[in-house]
DNA sequence: ACGACCATGTAACGTGTTACATGATTGA
DNA sequence: TCAATCATGTAACACGTTACATGGTCGT
């Protein structure tokens, strides 16, 4: 059976027939919110599940462009697809290096540490403020409703997740910068 | 240079000289706050860790108990951990089956659609009940506030994303239940 | 001229998971 | 007696990242 990101593929192609590039365009890393991968991973998965029966493809030249690989899910790829969605989903460990920082911020500078904060709001900043611009393209369609809840509820969630990280960098932020007066007060209280 | 998971355990170990059974507790997945992984791959960092001179270890024999090997944090190893921590974190990829499931959610039918996302509220309400737990524990130190910020924040930061992936199954489980009679009560405006 | 985009692939390496392997003690 | 906890390790495999490889078109 097809691992995570064949059945993610899986679903993209079922909703449209495309290409690799196309997948890997929705799947680049920082930018995709369904599932996240790299070129080189999603071509070999799609030769895989092409090998597997699930994909079919069709080559489609072009003038002045490369030729397209249009890949399409099969009757058992669909099947296979809908075996898969209602299995109890795999619960992934979310490793994040900022965590492990940050459980170290006493022994920096205050500056530092801050500094590494302030970075990182700008980065994930960004990244909501692009997730926000494609739910409003969503929202526009007919009656406020979109006609793909699936891809609507993608985009919530990963504008949550970012929301959810921002307001953490806040709150440390403010931690941060109450620490020292906190500690000047009370200097003379001993380290246990 | 170590790993990401290699400077997990050195933070941890700085904290406390501990052994390899000790960081896997503390790493367990699905438990763990800080950094999660398995005993088998923390062993085999222990050993890389020790070989590059950045822990040193002690056998420490018991009555009616294995031998511990207790690692501690050379100076070496207090040095490229402190260099590690300010540097930019790597941005992780968090790839979530559930995602790719919901977005196909109207292909399959409501009941299970809805009872997929409660089964995964239930495991995520253990967990957060788990955490907060932990954080009350915590915050019975001195005056308040924690002795530790960093322990705190990483607290605090799973916390926040469990609340929030709650958050959003919530309103999930609302618009799968909202769906239905939306479409009875427009039934005969095309799809587009 | 130069960078970005279209378009597809392979190879080497690093990280993470699952399973195998062992064995005593403690509590229900 | 049975499961859980203490305690440490190895081996095979699956998954993901980075780099290598190619080459035309379009806009500035």
């Amino acid at each position: 059976m097809p691992t995570s990101l064949g059945y993610a593929i899986l679903t993209l192609v079922e909703t449209t027939p495309q290409t690799g590039y196309d997948i890997a365009r929705q799947m680049k890393p920082s930018a995709g919110y369904v599932w996240q991968a790299q070129h080189s991973q999603i071509y070999l998965e799609l030769g895989r599940l092409k090998k597997r029966g699930l994909l079919e493809s069709k080559r489609v030249h072009q003038t002045s462009r490369p030729a397209r690989t249009v890949y399409s899910v099969t009757k058992r790829g669909s099947v296979e697809l809908a075996k898969w969605i209602t299995e109890p989903p795999q619960e992934r460990s979310v490793n994040d290096e900022i965590v492990v920082k940050v459980f170290s911020f006493a022994r920096i500078p205050e500056k530092e540490s801050a500094e590494l904060i302030r970075a990182q709001m700008r980065i994930h900043d960004e990244r909501m403020g692009n997730l926000e611009q494609r739910l409003a393209a969503l929202e526009v369609s007919p009656r406020g409703r979109p006609a793909n809840l699936g891809e609507y509820a993608a985009l919530r969630r990963a504008i949550g997740v970012e929301r959810e990280y921002l307001s953490w960098c806040r709150w440390l932020l403010a931690q941060i910068k109450v620490k020292e007066p906190r500690q000047r007060l009370r200097r003379r209280t001993p380290q246990t």
